[in-house]
DNA sequence: GTGGTAGAATTTGTATACAAATTTTCACGT
DNA sequence: ACGTGAAAATTTGTATACAAATTCTACCAC
């Protein structure tokens, strides 16, 4: 196991517990035992109890009522529904951002952004590069969590996107490779497009409605790899979580 | 200091220091020490610090980069986005129940709510029983919250309705007496009935944007009370956090 | 074989002891 | 007077010991 970044142990824990649970390595559905969990990750019950307690709040464990937690498990209208938060958060956002206004220098990041994206678009479906696009989809939706300039709505857009598979770029990580998806990415991008014109003449109700729809291309994806194509399920991170009814 | 309810220690201390914090005995803004809690409310300090972060991912702790917890302050501006927030997931919540359709079963209990407001509120402005109307509302909303069927989104409206001043029932709990508050009772039981019939007609839209125009009734209160009436503050739970920039 | 129950064995919840870090105090030099 | 910095005093973070609760096991009655 490799040494974890974070200077307090509680912080190296929720870390490490973290990705054990996404990458699906903590069985869901069965209880935890704190002792197993210090043996792990190799260090003591205080902080390994702060981490869970930690875990439980961010919604990726569940308190069982005899004492103690489980990985939580989701169907998957529950993640289909967490997809829908974020998209509800950034089109609140967006119009936000639009209705009080923003300055011609705090639009000029996101702006900017844009223009990189559309580099890296405007090679074609075929030959797109993968992981620079990722990048920059993240880098565009922390600014426009950012734009309303609301600590509020950005912190709950940060709370809504840990939520697994429904953050900004659960689908681009698992760096689905079909032909179909990379072609998505060009109407995204034309979405991205969209939101930043929309902010910029304030056109409130509009640049909510097209972070709302951007965010149920997420959805798409969703349903296609659980109604289609399974085996795709473990690349998502978290998407091990979700189990049929 | 009259002894509380839960079960457990932390579960004590939780409510212990939310009270605390929400009545503004704990002077926000300064560092709290953690055994200065534990003589407070007279325990040790592993349920203090469980309890400590557990008000902090609740919103009302910030954590201090030397380590620590401090109370958090809000902006007006913050509690504005408070009530928005709270407004933006009950109106989904709204859309959603009309759009995914609820059965008449599922929506008798709201409707029998809705009949008992009535009743409350027929009487007239001048002689409205305030404390039924702050339980049917309270009610009301907690329906609200259920009738998407999405544990998600319920879990989500619970979670902002706890932000001190943002809960539905936050202005009625103060027993504002003022005559205009009280007619205004009047205009938002008119908007509970409304969207009580968007959802059984499945407008969705329509449902939306009522529920979040009824929450912004409490931003209004809250601009009322923070630039006209100062004194009020205090009888809000959790307005006290709200101080100027 | 099934259901129930006493007791053993885990396991969690709480208190406390100890180590590491931070803040305060206060003396010193400029 | 005013920073500077080292030592002292708090205070937090972590480990561990102990108590309370829960779960497991095995035995017995029916």
């Amino acid at each position: 196991m490799p040494p974890r970044k974070g200077k307090n142990q509680s912080l190296k824990a929720v870390l490490e517990l973290r990705d054990l649970i996404l990458s699906g390595k903590l069985e869901s559905g069965k209880r935890l035992f704190e002792v197993s969990i210090c043996d792990l990750i190799g260090m003591s019950r205080t902080p390994v109890r702060e981490a869970l307690s930690s875990l439980e709040h961010e919604g990726l464990l569940e308190r069982l009522p005899s004492g103690g937690f489980m990985v939580r498990t989701f169907s998957l209208d529950d993640a289909i529904d967490a997809v829908e938060l974020r998209g509800v958060l950034e089109g609140t956002a967006a119009r936000l951002a639009a209705e009080r206004g923003v300055s011609e220098t705090d639009l000029r990041p996101m702006k900017d952004i844009v223009r990189q994206l559309d580099r890296v678009v405007e090679s074609g479906a075929e030959t797109l590069d993968f992981g620079a696009y990722a990048e920059m989809n993240r880098a565009f939706h922390a600014c426009l969590a950012g734009l309303a300039g609301s600590s509020i709505f950005q912190r709950e857009i940060e709370r809504a996107s840990r939520m697994p598979f429904a953050s900004p770029s659960a689908f681009l990580d698992a760096r689905l490779g079909g032909m179909e998806f990379r072609e998505s990415l060009v109407g995204a991008q034309q979405q991205h497009r969209d939101i930043v014109d929309a902010i910029e003449r304030r056109e409130g109700a509009r640049a909510e409605h097209i972070a709302r729809e951007h965010a149920r291309l997420a959805r798409k994806n969703l349903q296609y790899v659980m109604t289609h194509d399974r085996s795709l399920m473990t690349k998502v991170p978290g998407l091990s979580l979700v189990v049929d009814d």
